[in-house]
DNA sequence: ACCTGAACACCGTTCAAGT
DNA sequence: ACCTGAACACCGTTCAAGT
């Protein structure tokens, strides 16, 4: 005699779908430390056995989920010379939000090259933004590769602090614990600059970096190789 | 009635500097993930239950094997106004090489600011090389910030492939298979860029984004905070 | 004081056995 | 075909018990 299946609430059946959003709920709440195989498995009240009709192993679990990530970037309006540059910061500001969102996925495409669908599109925006600027295709797609890099950094150093619970002001205080222990008279510049060193917030000096590898763009001779 | 101490090879008794340079031989021969509390005990004789008299946890072993890895960074002479942008360069060139040797390490200081001695030198150096430069010291501290976060980044990146016994050929063989699965039609800066994309090893791309970050600098208004 | 075996509470992944 | 309990081979860290 089983139960009505009104008494109990009906178990949504697995799919790859539903393991990818598990494991973003697991992300969202815990960070990428949380996201074990036992744990997005016990959110789809089942084993951790169960996952590997879907996804061939953990790696393969977190890229499909970083494709989804990348699913929620903005890449704004067709790309127009005319403010293209414009176009192209706020489409790696949203691509850093979107990481920012889920904390640790920033680590997932320094370990592969990502080439899911929604990760590519962004990728062909960028690069179409970069050329309706007038940037020769080589230097565009040498500069995706760097600017990527300092993307994902930024967004896996934030979340570092995210995941660990730590306030900005804790931070800031154990880098000044940690210079203060050092002997200060041999490192002279960090001492007259340590207030600067500590000073802006994560946006800030992103924007920053973006700013400085654009104006670099557009002032470094295109590689001859 | 004990062995005479002549009928066994003396084990080294333990120290900190015992227990960091067992790891740095683990972390060279089978990369970060290889580092574990109990492979780095056995290559001490010992349990890894016997490593916290020295480090407080394995996050700890890490900040100093770091710090370690850092002593091999080539500061070079001091900074000369005349060329320091070269003398610049030529830091982060070694500091990237001397991380390279070290398969993974370049994940340490992207989870938390190092604080260490030589690093803290490293760090001093390029700001004295900044200022030689007449960078004014807003611009120099942030800049700093930026260009770690690309050198570790991108140290990180190629320890992946390393780790992974992957060949540059192989990975790129991997790229392209994933792009040629995507509909191309709709990312028609990628189709027609795909050489390029690959194009360049990983010396050459670190050495342009060096110089993309450098010719950005000497051409971006300081931050206004 | 220093060291360590055993235990605890976890992992990812495999596989035989179920339905 | 799909699911899963149990097992295997690992982790980091703690602690009582040894020397």
């Amino acid at each position: 005699m089983s139960p009505s299946t009104r008494d109990r609430p009906a178990k949504s059946p697995l799919s790859r779908d539903a393991v990818i959003t598990a494991g973003l709920k697991v992300l969202r709440e815990e960070g990428i430390e949380g996201v074990t195989m036992r744990r997005v498995a016990s959110e789809l009240d089942t084993g951790a056995a169960s996952l590997y009709v879907y996804v061939s192993n953990r790696q393969d679990l977190l890229n499909q989920m970083f494709d989804a990530v990348t699913a929620e970037v903005d890449l704004g309006d067709e790309p127009d010379p005319q403010r293209w540059r414009e176009q192209l910061v706020a489409v790696l500001t949203s691509a850093r939000d979107a990481m920012d969102r889920y904390p640790g996925i920033a680590r997932v495409p320094l370990a592969n090259v990502p080439t899911g669908p929604n990760a590519s599109r962004a990728a062909d925006r960028m690069l179409g933004l970069l050329r309706a600027g007038g940037v020769d295709d080589r230097s565009a797609a040498w500069f995706l590769d760097v600017v990527s890099l300092y993307l994902n950094a930024a967004s896996f150093e934030t979340s570092i602090y995210v995941e660990q619970g730590r306030e900005h002001d804790e931070v800031d205080e154990q880098i000044r614990e940690g210079f203060e222990q050092l002997d200060l008279d041999e490192l002279p510049n960090i001492r007259s600059m340590m207030p600067l060193l500590l000073s802006g917030d994560g946006d800030e000096r992103f924007a920053f970096g973006l700013q400085l590898m654009i104006d670099g763009l557009l002032n470094t001779e295109p590689p001859k190789i």
